[in-house]
DNA sequence: ATGCCAGGCACAGCCTGA
């Protein structure tokens, strides 16, 4: 291969996706999967068809909410973390880490924190600042890291259709978009922003008012990357084909192509 | 200010999502 496509995907439900996932990895046939929302118990997660179209997977599910996974073309990902460190009592299944394909990846869902204020709120504000003390080391390691996922952060007005009727969400609030500010000020690279600066690009729309039909979207779902892959991003894109579909998550994948030989 | 759709589970209305 001479590019690696990594992408991120909320399927919000994988048992009841799980033919349009196996239809995307058909078609699009990207390399690295993270997977959020899954709703399901680790028992419950479809290994065997994903196995047979061609991945190896690692999953950390939980019953009726959130859960993550890792999916990778032809090999099996060798998972290097469950779970962000602290958060005494948290468990819920948000992040998942693993080597794949030569870079370490990064999977997470991050508390979506409505309402606002609020303990959920709270909650979204404290896991945010766990995962900021974490990516830390990860973005000096000198090792090519990914941090992919759905941050539930719109992180400007430039990435809403139009955010009049989300000023109280906990997505737009200061607090979490400052988190991402002070994520991103580490030293990772925003890959869809970095390659269409000046582009509305979105990843999620909602399931009311007919949102998606209008394209009345989001971007909320990103792939961060740390100064050791950022110079091999080469191209980035969403599979809005798989929300157009009936019966879709509100998610769409959304995707980045790196370099597989550094540019540098 | 709330509901709007949708998935999952106590399979009947809730809870949660974003």
């Amino acid at each position: 291969m001479d590019s690696l496509k990594i992408a991120t995907f909320n399927i919000n439900g994988i048992r009841s996706r799980l033919a349009a996932l196996l239809e995307w990895l058909k078609r699009e046939a990207p390399d690295i999967v993270c997977l959020q929302e899954l709703k399901a118990p680790d028992a419950a997660f479809p290994i065997r068809e994903i196995q047979a179209a061609g991945y190896g997977a690692i999953w950390h599910g939980q019953v009726s909410w959130n859960g993550v996974a890792i999916l990778a073309q032809g090999i099996e990902p060798q998972e290097t973390r469950r779970g962000l460190p602290g958060g005494h009592g948290d468990t819920h299944s948000r992040y998942l880490e693993a080597v794949a394909h030569g870079v370490i990846v990064g999977c997470l869902y991050l508390p979506n924190g409505n309402p606002q204020p609020g303990p959920k709120f709270d909650y979204k504000l404290a896991w945010f600042e766990r995962l900021i003390q974490y990516a830390a080391a990860h973005c000096d390691s000198g090792h090519p890291v990914v941090l992919a996922g759905d941050y539930n952060v719109v992180p400007t007005d430039e990435d809403i259709y139009n955010p009049r009727s989300w000023l109280k969400d906990a997505l737009l609030q200061p607090e979490s978009r400052d988190c991402y500010r002070r994520l991103l000020a580490q030293g990772w690279t925003d890959s869809i922003r970095a390659r269409y600066p000046n582009d509305r690009i979105y990843t999620f729309w909602d399931y009311f008012r007919q949102h998606w039909q209008k394209n009345s979207g989001l971007r909320i779902d990103h792939l961060l990357l740390n100064a050791q892959l950022a110079p091999r991003l080469c191209g980035a894109g969403v599979d809005r084909w798989v929300r157009d579909q009936v019966h879709a998550s509100d998610h769409a994948p959304t995707w980045i192509q790196l370099e597989t030989r550094d540019k540098r």
